[in-house]
DNA sequence: AAGGTCACG
DNA sequence: GACGTACGTGACCTTG
């Protein structure tokens, strides 16, 4: 029997507008505008490439719109006509789409007068008459009517979005809809759609159309059944929108009869011919993708192999990258090439090659991803392209029997490399390269002088993922960006969840492969990336803030910090008897027993069984039962939520801190090591994980408790320095706002001072709304979001929004401008020159759109705070050893604040070097006009340090 | 793996 | 009138 045809139906049109906005404006080498066609061409490539693919298609066809005005123009002249013309640049890239379509040998099918959606639907019928599955690629929701099984024997209708790789079914549309897919039309009619202009009715948005569709059954039952409801707004509109809705579904009625332009056979998918397809790939400069092309590996046939998301995703960046400044000449990756190094002789030589070269990339191989538990297995060295080697170091598993592979002695490989890896006349070149100096330092050797591929990336390219398409950091990504190539990953090496072998037990051909590509990758991503750094205007962050503070963070996370397991243990088992008395009242309270930690479960018996009020929130349709909720419950006389909100603060901090915290322990040094990561935070805060001891509770007295935990070593104490207000100080500066600026310059209490200028006098109530309305300015302010939080109306916090603005103009001029500048350029600044990067800043998505400016509105306070603490914490390292306090250590970060352990003695002498180098962290790069001021405290314990 | 919730600055 | 409403993170739990 034949296998099942699969008909997909590609709506270009609304593709090409969507690929618009969310790519990069991207130009071929003749200055013609590609960015749309580029992200055209890269969905088609998948597609193709998924042919014979379970679920993939057997026959294709991209349907477009031609010209601007259909049938339905002559049943409402309005339709469509308050569609704006389409940008300037995109307007010479429609006729790209059909070149690009043919280039594909893909029929490309438009009829006068039809628009794609009705094309689009009666071949989608046809197809299912004859018990084909037909899928819509597409997001728009006027097909979503199509969508389903129709007849006996009948195909399937779907639709996919390939931008959000979600498959759209029955299930979907009527959870977007609240009605199954043949009542779609009747909801649209009702609601109406401003994009097309069809009218609907005035005032009946998607929730009420949908509500009265699904109760009603129909659009004419839910008109009909109009003057019988009770007196209300919607009635009247009910009642005088009757004609616009009846003609808003004739507009929204696809017209499924359509003569077929061709016949279906002609659809009939078999392998893309490469020449057509590459002169066209050439024309238009999308180099990576030729490149796939002719390596053969990936093109868009039967026999590809690759994984299409993977692949699309690498390349429109790469291709990004790539328009602007081409690819240094280098041959493709070649792991054949790559040399294990398994006699002292083949090492030395190595050593000397690299002396020699003055720059090579390094990469550790270990047992374990933990850098202060890890034991080192292997180091490979790249000195070029496809110039690597790997040097096996502990390889043969754990059986001490068992014939191990030739390998040289690893103290001797350590004792041959430790000049190399040290000696000031070698760059060495790591993609987080931390993780290599933590696992070298621990064996003995201080790699320097150094460069990290990853930091530089972020110092480039911070923020600018493309949706989807990874705006990460990491190597694999990086190299599918920038280069083009798909590196081996650790699971294809080593094997995923209970199956995954440590590398140690990886054979030396394959272990080979793998680490020597890195090193290869890191190696070659240098030779792209660096040069970038001086051209984009990235070196002065990377070379004076970010990369000298690698070795410093790396200090940090070998001191680790000491807590104290049996006090800890102690709040474990306190916690876990009120835990279970509480959980026992609440079951008495509910009259059921139920898993308290299931916000689905609890929100049931709360709003269902209970009969408390409240709403349904989100898409899951699960009622909400955060802690905003509660409070409100609670407020009303809920007891069950006190018990509740009690009950999760207690779990929440057993399980995250008193239970994980002993779990994290390092059995060799007793203390807790977290990792830093410098590129976690697109506006170049640093992140800290496992565990993350950037978020230990202190703003309630039961969680302070565990900050008591943290303790200082016998003989020693903490020291906890924080920068006060820093953001709001920096606001103040970089905004011009004198009434803030001399507050700050006079000492006084901000939150104070704000509410003397907004209210006329200062209580504990004025002072908190103050304190509200200043956080709300550095995040980007809404009168809604200051509304909520306030407990006041819009109208009232929008007013205060004014009051606020009117004191201090400074503060909308810089939103102003700040805005203007990263619309026009893309990217934020702080005030020592780190970008973050907005793509989504001039989104026609409004929620995307104005969550990027209340992103970019912060971004240059927020990262400027960074760079201020991280120029500190560079600086602390020599400022302390000129003091001769070699015995303070840097512990923590977290933000505005640094922990430190010193021995007892040294506090009155640590004091005001930490000061002094806190408070001048910005200069000379940077004359703030407002003091930084310092707040130090010291005691055994974190808890009491502060 | 995703969504909900909540800990921090 | 309809959307969802404060910036930046990471960890844990339940559920599908």
């Amino acid at each position: 029997m034949a296998a099942k045809q699969h008909l997909y139906l590609v709506d270009g049109s609304a593709y090409i507008f969507r690929a618009y906005h969310r790519l990069p404006p991207l130009t071929d080498p003749e200055g013609t505008p590609v960015g749309a066609v580029y992200g055209y061409t890269t969905m088609l490539w998948k597609l193709a490439d998924d042919l014979d693919k379970a679920d993939g298609p057997t026959h294709l066809a991209v349907i477009l719109d031609k010209g601007s005005t259909s049938f339905r123009n002559d049943i409402y002249p309005e339709y469509k006509a308050n569609r704006p013309p389409p940008p300037e640049d995109l307007v010479p890239q429609f006729p790209l789409i059909r070149d690009a379509t043919r280039a594909f040998s893909l029929p490309c099918i438009e009829e006068a007068g039809l628009e794609a959606d009705d094309l689009i639907a009666s071949y989608a019928r046809e197809a299912q008459r004859q018990g084909w599955d037909v899928t819509i690629v597409s997001s728009d929701k006027d097909l979503m009517q199509l969508v389903g099984t129709a007849g006996e024997g009948g195909g399937r209708v779907d639709m996919l979005d390939t931008m959000k790789s979600a498959r759209i079914g029955p299930a979907e549309v009527e959870e977007k809809f609240g009605v199954v897919p043949e009542l779609v039309g009747d909801v649209l009619a009702l609601m109406g759609d401003s994009v097309d202009n069809v009218p609907g009715i005035y005032g009946i948005g998607p929730k009420t159309a949908s509500k009265l569709i699904a109760e009603h059954g129909s659009l004419t039952a839910a008109l009909d059944a109009a003057p019988d409801m009770k007196k209300s707004k919607l009635k009247e509109r009910m009642l005088e929108g009757r004609e616009m809705a009846e003609l808003s579904r004739v507009l929204v009625q696809l017209k499924e009869d359509c003569d077929l332009p061709q016949p279906l056979d002609d659809f009939k998918l078999d392998g893309v011919p490469p020449e057509p397809l590459a002169a066209f790939l050439e024309k238009h400069g999308f180099s990576s993708l030729l490149r796939r092309l002719e390596a053969g590996s990936g093109s868009p046939s039967r026999k590809t192999d690759l994984d299409p998301a993977k692949q699309s995703a690498g390349n429109t960046a790469a291709e990004h990258a790539a328009s602007r400044q081409p690819l240094p000449e280098m041959p493709a990756v070649d792991r054949s090439a790559y040399e294990c190094v398994q006699t002292m002789e083949r090492l030395e030589h190595w050593v000397d090659r690299a002396r020699a070269a003055r720059l090579v990339a390094v990469d550790t191989e270990t047992s374990a991803l933990d850098a202060m538990a890890a034991d080192l297995t292997g180091i490979s060295l790249a000195l070029g392209p496809n110039d690597a080697c790997y040097i096996p170091l502990r390889h043969g598993g754990s059986d001490m029997f068992a014939e191990k592979p030739d390998q040289v002695d690893f103290a001797q490989a350590l004792a041959a490399l430790k000049p190399l890896l040290e000696s000031d006349a070698v760059l060495k070149i790591g993609q987080n390269i931390k993780y290599d100096i933590n696992i070298l330092a621990r064996n003995g050797i201080a790699v320097a002088p150094i460069d990290d591929t990853m930091i530089i990336s972020f110092a480039l390219d911070a923020g600018r993922s493309l949706d989807g398409i990874g705006g990460g950091h990491g190597m694999d990504e990086l190299s599918e960006r920038h280069l083009g190539h798909t590196t081996l990953t650790f699971k294809e090496v080593c094997g995923i969840g209970k199956k995954q072998i440590p590398f140690g037990e990886v054979p030396l051909d394959k272990a080979t492969e793998y680490a020597a590509e890195d090193a290869d990758v890191t190696w070659r991503l240098h030779a792209h990336l660096k040069p970038r750094l001086a051209s984009e205007g990235g070196t002065k962050i990377y070379e004076r803030v970010d990369r000298p503070l690698i070795p410093v963070v790396a200090q940090m996370e070998r001191h680790g910090i000491k807590v104290d397991r049996a006090r800890l243990a102690k709040l474990s088992e306190e916690f876990a008897v009120e835990t279970s008395r509480l959980e026992k009242e609440i079951h008495t309270v509910a009259g059921i027993q139920f898993t308290v930690g299931s916000p689905k479960q609890l929100g049931d018996i709360l709003f269902d069984k209970l009969g408390y009020k409240g709403g349904r929130k989100g898409k899951s349709g699960q009622y909400s039962t955060d802690q905003a909720i509660l409070e409100r419950l609670s407020g009303e006389g809920a007891e069950i939520a006190d018990k509740v909100l009690e009950w999760r603060q207690l779990t929440k901090l057993k399980s995250t801190y008193t239970d994980a915290l002993q779990q994290a322990i390092n059995p060799e040094t007793g203390r807790v090591h977290t990792s830093y990561s410098l590129v976690g935070a697109q506006t170049g805060r640093l992140s800290s994980t496992d565990p993350n001891l950037q978020n230990i509770p202190i703003r309630t007295e039961i969680g302070r408790q565990i900050r008591e935990a943290f303790v200082a070593d016998a003989g020693n104490v903490l020291l906890a320095a924080d920068y006060s207000q820093i953001e709001l100080r920096l606001a103040a500066h970089m905004a011009d706002v004198d009434p803030l600026r001399e507050a700050f310059a006079a000492g006084e209490d901000i939150h104070s001072r704000t509410a003397t200028e907004m209210f006329g006098e200062v209580t504990r109530d004025t002072r908190a709304r103050a304190k509200t309305i200043n956080f709300a300015i550095l995040y980007g302010i809404s009168r809604w979001g200051l509304a909520g939080r306030l407990k006041v109306e819009p109208d009232e916090a929008q007013a205060m929004i004014d009051t606020y603005f009117q004191r201090f103009p400074g503060i909308q001029r810089y939103i102003h401008e700040t805005l203007e500048s990263v619309r026009a350029r893309g990217y934020s600044e702080t005030l020592f020159g780190r970008k973050t990067w907005f793509p989504r800043i001039s989104s026609k998505n409004q929620n995307e759109r104005t969550g990027s400016e209340r992103a970019a509105i912060n971004a240059p306070i927020q990262g400027t705070s960074a760079d201020i603490i991280k120029r500190a914490m560079v600086r602390m390292v020599p400022a302390l050893q000129e003091a001769g306090l070699d015995d303070v250590r840097m512990l923590l970060q977290v933000h505005d604040e640094l922990v430190f352990e010193l021995p007892e003695g040294d506090v009155a002498a640590a004091k005001p070097v930490i000061e002094r180098v806190m408070a001048e962290a910005a200069q000379p790069s940077v004359s703030l006009s407002v003091p930084l001021g310092i707040d130090i405290g010291t005691g055994v314990s974190w808890g009491a340090a502060h």
